[in-house]
DNA sequence: AGCCTCTTGTGAACTGATGCACAAGGTGTC
DNA sequence: GACACCTTGTGCATCAGTTCACAAGAGGCT
């Protein structure tokens, strides 16, 4: 119904787990999906399918389904995947390096258009196609390249400093991997992928089953 | 109250958080952290901190604080840190490398004990002293050094039948890069880390505020 | 001792998300 | 055209998690 009304979070994060299910049906052929089958290539539920959907606008057909082309069209025209927000990778480490590798960001519209390292061996050289600058030149490289969003793999120590950098350059998505709380303004979206903790949260579960084991 | 009565998914999700920030209290020196204190220190409000806690016992002493040291060990204990989860990498191409070589990992009670992967030229070197074994002895590794988790960050074709391979060699705890739904019997642990998803997420509010931006 | 100040622990209201269950509405068949 | 059969869209009950607000307790000061 609501073309555009105020979508809930938790369905924008399923958006792309249903835009990558769609990838199962081949573009160009005509071909319907009901919730039931979306539901089981997205990994969750029917009901949530629907749900969801129905955010988007009415775009279902009773007793037959979605259109998976127009239903891809929808979802691509809601999260907005036919723009292109590049990328810039702060700490060209290990985990740098794999990101600005990875071709599975630029096929969505993310490219890793550079890099900012503080060793000067990285600085001036070319990983992966992707140029390494200095810390420094941050500001520069934003304004240059329209950089939307920055990615933090910098050691923990320089998190907050290179948050301060890509703020003051303007830039207000970011997605960091270092172990620690970042401050930033309200208007700055912060997504913290925290491995460690993804560990902890599996370990607890062990933990817990191992004592519930004894007895 | 409860010593150890069920504790809420999303508090355990925050216990990592907590046990990060008390970090920044010495070891060994008495000290006193206020709820406010540590929901600083963890970016999450005081209210929660105190909720949270509470699910573990009641530990701390009103007019003054939680005492750090003790905190520290209720929640160690709670999240189990005290044992050690061997981990095995399960595609050490550019992904599993940097999971390999990371230092943080082994600290905090998960070291990486072995990887597999399909390249040939890979199988039977030591990355990063992580030594490199054939998809096929998955289960002779996990038996042999009692891995607890695996994770998966092989291409994702290959990742159901990693997953397959896992849970068939006994492993229930899982933590996959790869961008596919997988399936698993129910007592199997799956955390799935979609990193093109969230960068989706940060596009889709990028895309909002542009077309709010226009009018 | 009495009082003041501080911070916890928690009942209760609220918010957001989930899942059920079914009427509404579409298709195809006889 | 009527009927049988599907699957959507959604009202509603439920649940989990968050936040507020304050009484209960602990320590310190006079
Ligand atoms: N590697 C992993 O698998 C992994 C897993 C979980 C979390 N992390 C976190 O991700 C971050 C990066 O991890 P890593 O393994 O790649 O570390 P790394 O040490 O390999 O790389 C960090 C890089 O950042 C650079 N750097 C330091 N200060 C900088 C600054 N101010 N500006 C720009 N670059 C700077 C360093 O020169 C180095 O190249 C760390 O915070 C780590 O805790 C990594
Ligand atoms: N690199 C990144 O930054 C990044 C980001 C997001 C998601 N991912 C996902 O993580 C996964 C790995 O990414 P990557 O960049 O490391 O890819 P990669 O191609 O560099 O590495 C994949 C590795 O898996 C190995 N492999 C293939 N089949 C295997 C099997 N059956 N058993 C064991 N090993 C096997 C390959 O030989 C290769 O070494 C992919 O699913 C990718 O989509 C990666």
């Amino acid at each position: 119904m609501a073309p555009l009304g105020r979508i809930p979070e938790a369905t924008v994060a399923r958006l792309p787990l249903y835009l990558r299910g769609l990838d199962a049906f081949p573009v160009g052929v005509t071909a319907t999906v009901s919730s039931d089958e979306l539901a089981d290539l997205a990994g969750v539920n029917a009901a949530k399918v629907r749900k969801d959907l129905s955010h988007l606008g009415t775009y279902g057909t009773r007793g037959v389904g979605y259109d998976a082309a127009f239903l891809r069209f929808q979802i691509s025209q809601a999260l907005g995947v036919a723009n292109v927000w590049p990328v810039v990778v702060c700490g060209m480490g290990n985990l740098g390096r794999a990101l600005a590798n990875h071709t599975g960001f630029t096929d969505r519209g993310f490219p890793v258009v550079a890099a900012t390292d503080s060793d000067p061996d990285k600085i001036g050289t070319v990983v992966d196609g992707v140029p390494v600058h200095a810390p420094g030149e941050l500001g520069d490289i934003v304004r240059r390249l329209g950089v939307a969003i920055g990615v933090i793999s910098t050691p923990a120590e320089a998190a907050q400093g290179t948050a301060d950098a890509l703020v003051a350059a303007g830039v207000t998505s970011i997605m960091s991997f270092a172990p620690t709380v970042l401050s930033a303004p309200d208007e700055v979206e912060i997504r913290s992928v925290d491995l460690a903790t993804e560990l902890q949260i599996l370990g607890f579960h062990l933990h817990r089953d191992r004592i519930a084991g004894d007895s």
